[in-house]
RNA sequence: GCGCCCUUGGCUCAGCUGGAUAGAGCGCUUGGCUACGGACCAGGAGGUCGGGGGUUCGAAUCCCUCAGGGCGUGCCA
């Protein structure tokens, strides 16, 4: 049952105005002791020509009594303060997550609906390093955060697989790789060879042309090059397939750069149809002056593509293929208006289904002392975050718990949940400034604090011996009055709201927030509300609420990527 | 120059489509484990919400303007 939702009908009914204006300015009192709803009647008084302390009172005094499951009504101020039955809804609310278990908040609002989701998108022979953090694990939360409202998601990992560094990669192993070696170091020794063409190149031009040569056998498809092409791919993904397992994520689609390379030019043809393109400058463009944006570069003047023909094509396939009803790409705010661009250029086109795509963009990673720079490798590895926070959270594991079974599986996913936790927990926008401090931060707002309570749930429900049937148990909102109980009830009750607004607004941190939220409501509810050895009623409706918020907080983290062991 | 974004306690950030005394965490400081996990909890100090105008019964929130910072701005992605 939704509280908001009565609340408001009783209010609209009481004052004859819509629902869908109460509801919307329907809001919380700053204080629980003041009321649960508080309805402003400021909106009423010029439409009523009374005051609105007026408004309140004779609101107040229709609604005595409306409904059972409201206890009170006071006007205060401008405001009227709903007092709801606290008991109903503690009831209302234990059901409704017991019965539905980790399937709470689910909808099908999404279903037969796709959704496209593009991120992490790496470039082969590359190590991942730490920039890379933010579009893989936003992207994977908005992945499992629409699956969990009924969507069918499609993961694309568009690989940066096209250009003439291949040929470069090309001839620097030729020259200088030894296969073994190479093998061995995958895209550490991959980025070694390219680091070493650049720095070969400067005294020897000469290798500039090897390379554009190289590449375009590989464009051609001469065995050797791609044969050499495909291994450097094939080491590049083995080597971010570790990442991607340690993180939880999953692609339906590694469709890089090179797949859309042979759709280009019916696109291109398409454009020229359409009358889009002009040449300036020998260039061929797509003219957005009447846009206020700069022009659109679709062909170089000797004719070879750009990424806003590939991304172009791209949509265009995505679209016939996947028939989305949104097209999300998790790219750094840095490419905003290569986004504005292409998605103007389509609807110049007369695609009207770009309005279904949008930027998900998010700030910029860089290192206390500056930007990141691959070439000078001022790089922080995201192998080797990883693995310094799982070595840190088995270090605590072996000082606090030295008893714990699967210490290494748990360590891992303590350390992982604190690492992925930094992009997930502010506005995608916030620039972050990395450090290994903040990254291995195990206290306070972060992941293994909301791993830690949810263990400390397992464990009073497993010592009650109720772990098993956690669905089963009895309990009556009554018992849970006290002001404790009723935060946190309200604070699970809010994480379905949460979730939607999270996908709503591409914005997985509205669900880290709302994590945190409930463990701290839980924390001291644990601390204020004795649990066991309390009446077997009290004892059983605290444990429902306990498992309630077990639930909640499995759930949550989930839908962020961040698993939640049972001890730890 | 132009465009987009950002600016809230020492630091990092919340603050929902404007609503009642601006909230957390970290750091600092004082307390709390022979009841269920101290990776925790409670208390304290600390803010003219970048400045100035405006709209409104009411502005951190909307509009204008100025300042500071970031990103981008025709043949890289």
């Amino acid at each position: 049952m939704d509280f908001k939702l009565m609340v408001a009908q009783a209010i609209a009914k009481a004052s004859e105005i819509d629902i869908e204006t109460v509801e919307s300015a329907l809001t919380t009192p700053p204080n629980a002791d003041m009321g649960d709803f508080a309805f402003p009647c400021f909106v009423l008084a010029k439409q009523l020509k009374k005051s609105p302390i007026v408004i309140a009172k004779e609101l107040a005094e229709k609604m005595q009594g409306v409904n059972s499951y409201i206890d009170s009504v006071n006007p205060e101020g401008g405001y009227l303060n709903v007092f709801i039955n606290k008991a109903e809804y503690a009831n209302s609310v234990l059901k409704e997550v017991l019965s539905a278990g980790n399937d709470y908040g689910k909808s099908g609002e999404g279903n037969g609906k796709n959704i496209c989701l593009d991120y992490s998108s790496i470039n082969i022979a590359k190590p991942s390093h730490i920039g890379h953090l933010s579009t893989t694990v936003i992207g994977n939360a908005l992945s499992r955060i629409y699956t969990h409202l009924g969507y069918k998601t499609i993961s694309i990992n568009h690989l940066g697989d096209w250009g003439t560094q291949f040929g470069k990669l090309i001839v620097a192993y030729k020259l200088w790789g030894v296969r073994e070696e190479v093998e061995k170091g995958s895209v550490l020794a991959l980025m070694d060879l390219y680091v070493r063409f650049h720095e070969e190149a400067e005294k020897n031009p000469k290798l500039d042309d090897e390379a554009r040569a190289w590449f375009r056998r590989i464009e051609d498809g001469n065995d050797e090059a791609v044969a050499l092409f495909d291994w450097f791919k094939k080491l590049t993904l083995e080597s971010v397939q570790k990442i991607y397992d340690l993180l939880g994520v999953e692609f339906d689609s590694y469709a890089g750069e090179s797949f859309y390379t042979p759709y280009m030019p019916a696109v291109i043809k398409e454009m020229q149809d359409k009358g889009v393109l002009k040449v300036d400058d020998g260039a061929t463009i797509v003219d957005l002056s009447e846009y206020n944006m700069p022009p659109c570069l679709i062909l170089k003047s000797d004719g070879a593509t750009l990424y806003a023909t590939r991304d172009i094509t791209t949509a265009i396939y995505r679209k016939n293929t996947y028939d989305f009803h949104k097209l999300l790409y998790v790219v750094a705010y840095q490419q905003s208006l290569h986004f504005k661009q292409f998605f103007k250029v389509l609807e110049l086109m007369g695609y009207d289904w770009v309005k279904d795509c949008e930027h998900v963009s998010y700030g910029m990673v860089s290192l206390e002392d500056g930007a990141m720079s691959t070439r000078k490798g001022k790089v922080v590895l995201l192998d080797d975050v990883l693995t310094a926070a799982i070595e840190k959270s088995r270090v605590i594991i072996e000082e606090k718990n030295p008893d714990l079974e699967d210490k290494d599986e748990i360590a891992k996913q303590v350390g992982v949940g604190a690492v992925v936790w930094l992009p997930l927990y502010n506005n995608r926008i916030k620039d972050i400034v990395f450090s290994y401090d903040k990254a291995l931060n195990f206290d306070g707002e972060t992941a293994p604090y909301a791993q830690y309570t949810h263990a400390r749930c397992c464990s009073v429900l497993k010592k009650a011996e109720v772990f098993e049937k956690m669905s089963e148990l009895d309990f009556n909102g009554k018992l849970l009055n006290d002001l404790e109980s009723i935060e946190l009830v309200k604070s699970i009750d809010a994480l379905k709201d949460s979730i939607r607004s999270a996908a709503e607004k591409n914005e997985p941190y509205i669900i880290a927030r709302r994590v945190i939220d409930i463990c701290g409501k839980f924390n001291r509810f644990y601390y204020e509300r004795r649990i066991m050895g309390e009446e077997t009623s009290i004892q059983n409706s605290r444990l429902a609420l306990c498992a309630a918020t077990k639930t909640a907080i499995k759930i949550g983290l989930y839908l962020l990527g961040v698993n939640a062991p049972e001890r730890m």
